[in-house]
DNA sequence: ACCATTGCCTACCAAGTGGTAGAAATAGAG
DNA sequence: CTCTATTTCTACCACTTGGTAGGCAATGGT
């Protein structure tokens, strides 16, 4: 494989499961059997990577996301597809969501590029919940602030393992499915009319 | 003030605010005026004044949230009473809602540790929602989940505020208190019968 | 007056950090 | 084969990290 992509591939699971900071170049060099300066002449600055990591992510993500709403309607047929699709997304690739969620954690200016990145994602959401308030298949809230939730929301229970296994609830697959279930329930009863 | 004291109350800023890795005890030494072996005189190492700061975050935490509890009866109330808390906690005292999510994404052992000292606080709460099923009071479903479930949910709203100026949502007083009824509505239709 | 304890300090250190300079290997094109 | 560009390497550096050793002043009990 690419050297720069296994590069990319291993930054992003260190950045999104031990964080940005508690990952250094030289373990990431170690992990990868090359030097440090190999990752240098492919990303010039640890920072670089950072960016490289997070706007394959957020290529990623959209790509997950927009294979969900292909293959789904309207109204819940589709959000229930897309909750299925992230936690599908949170279970085989958890440091997609990780790294997501170590951005908002490290603020401006990474964050501000992360956003730019997501913004067609966030405002075709909004576009769609819009339409679908007004076709009467969602109740109506402000849809801004219901698809920041959402993602609050889903980003919380899919990345939230660590907790529940620190809480002695075993993470097998049973229950990441039964959590699933539990918000798709919470979801279906507070969205839909 | 007591140097002690001084030195948990900057160091949960900014764990809270920073993160742990990205605080060093130079920082706070700076911050504080002191020199870092007077830090390290009254807490033995990093990690163990990042242990005081966690029991004391939970400490605060409990206290409000007992608080909130007194303050109301049953149900519904309850329920509100608590998020409104949990809200005002996260405005006045971000760091602590901050200091416990750097908890769970730092996990273990810090987070056994932390997670020990929750534990009253959420089985308590478990507690508390059986019996306000039972009586109909609260819709039937997994106690625990929904517990866990709300943790992250609140936790999620209550500190996402970074993302929320990413996205050129200000964050005034009045959207949080938007937010913060958007919130309270969805747990509304969700939770009650 | 004495001494032990407390609290904060200066001085220092080994290990690790991100990053630079530039040599050596590799490979494809003419 | 030779030239050139790409890629990976060795060697090194200035700086920061958490932590140790030990000194020095204040305090208070005897």
């Amino acid at each position: 494989m690419d050297t720069s992509v296994r590069i990319l591939k291993r930054a992003t699971l260190a950045f999104g499961e031990f964080g940005y900071d508690a990952t250094s170049l030289d373990d990431l060099a170690r992990a990868l059997d090359i030097r440090k300066q190999s990752i240098l002449y492919h990303y010039p600055s640890k920072e670089l990577l950072l960016e490289a990591c997070v706007r394959q992510a957020i290529a990623d993500l959209s790509v997950a996301l927009d294979e969900a709403i292909r293959k789904s309607s309207y109204g819940w047929e589709r959000i229930e597809s897309i909750v299925k699709r992230v936690f599908r997304l949170a279970n085989n690739r958890p440091e997609l969501l990780g790294l997501l969620r170590e951005v908002t954690r490290l603020g401006p200016p990474i964050l501000t590029n992360a956003v730019e990145g997501m913004r067609p994602l966030l405002d075709g959401a909004t576009v769609w919940l819009i339409e679908e308030m007004e076709n009467g298949r969602v109740r109506r809230s402000d849809p801004e602030l219901l698809v920041l939730s959402a993602y609050s929301t889903i980003m919380g229970a899919a990345t939230e393992v660590k907790l529940f296994e620190a809480l002695g609830e075993e993470s097998t697959i049973r229950h990441v499915a039964m959590r699933r279930k539990e918000l798709l329930r919470f979801l279906k009863i507070a969205l839909i009319p």
